[in-house]
DNA sequence: TCACGTCAAGCAGAT
DNA sequence: ATCTGCTTGACGTGA
């Protein structure tokens, strides 16, 4: 079991994510914004190796526009040496990355030009770990997508594309249940259409499931990995009192952490930390999963 | 230096 | 019809 945190670590002072505005774009704008943003993954994961967490998603903003028409800059092949040097860290620590595109990138969607750009979306996030010389088991993860007041036609549709999507994109997809639209068991059955791995993000199964137990859950989703993708991915977090249903608490609660890792021990699986405090509650989760024989770190 | 309106993009659900 | 939230605040103009 590996445990991480998502895009941005509030202990150090910089910043992997900074971007700019697409009226003021330039290429040297954009350089020196990646140039500053991998510089700064490379503390993030410094700071991570020193501190046990072995894995860590990468945010989408590293190169800001990389997808959009007014990026003409080769930014792969200028950065090649910093990526690749990324990625020999990240292997050299036996850390595991993940992405996860944004809430525009809807490959089900029934505007074909918003399906053609959540192509080129998915297309950036997987050359970014193409770059890093990393394996399969660096993920990019999304959502279903839309339902367009046709759930089942509309899982139907995202079965089809994933299938007609070149492989570079496919042997890095995996998919996560939502609160609101699609389940667990849609993942489930996408994944039965597709291949494609299920990704487990467990307050959105609290919000929105079918009546399975954890134990049905997990006997569900992680058969849905393979070999090549690593170790099947959960999403902890809970949800934030008195706020809005779905709203990610501001720090860890270490009872619910420990019964979750109890419920589940029978299991192997990464966990991602989806709480607000970011690497405070991955630090602190470890240290309770450190009581736990499974915990790898 | 700071306040605050706005920011590439889609969709669902609430207001 | 308009606003809010998503993984989430930060950019950048104007005073």
């Amino acid at each position: 079991m590996r445990i991480g945190y998502p895009c941005i670590n509030r202990t150090l002072e910089c910043r992997s994510n900074r971007t700019f505005r697409l009226k003021s774009y330039s290429d040297e704008r954009l350089k020196e914004t990646v140039k500053n943003n991998l510089d700064c993954l490379s503390k993030i994961l410094e700071f991570n190796a020193e501190n046990n967490v072995l894995f860590f998603r990468i945010t989408s903003d590293l190169v800001p526009f990389a997808s959009h028409p007014v990026c003409r800059f080769p930014w792969q092949s200028h950065f090649e040496e910093k990526f690749k040097d990324v990625g020999d860290f990240v292997k050299s620590q036996g850390m595991r990355v993940s992405t996860h595109p944004g809430q525009y990138t809807v490959l089900n969607s029934r505007d074909m030009g918003v399906f053609e750009r959540s192509v080129g979306e998915l297309f950036y996030h997987c050359e970014v770990l193409d770059l890093m010389g990393l394996d399969l088991s660096a993920k990019v993860q999304i959502h279903v997508g839309g339902v367009y007041k046709d759930r089942e036609l509309s899982r139907e549709r995202f079965a089809e594309r994933f299938c007609k999507l070149d492989d570079l994109i496919k042997r890095r997809l995996v998919i996560e249940n939502d609160e609101k639209s699609y389940s667990l068991e849609d993942c489930l059955w996408v994944s039965d259409q597709t291949g494609v791995p299920v990704v487990f993000d467990l307050l959105h199964h609290r919000l929105k499931n079918n009546g399975e137990s954890l134990k049905e859950a997990f006997e569900g989703f992680i058969p849905t990995w393979k070999e090549r993708d690593g170790t099947p991915i959960v999403d902890y977090s809970t949800q934030d009192m008195g706020k809005r249903p779905g709203k990610h608490a501001e720090s860890i609660d270490p009872l619910d952490f420990q019964e979750f890792l109890e419920a589940t021990r029978q299991f192997d699986f990464d966990v991602m930390m989806e709480i607000k405090d970011k690497e405070r509650s991955a630090l602190r989760a470890i240290e309770l999963a450190s009581e736990n024989v499974r915990f790898r770190g």
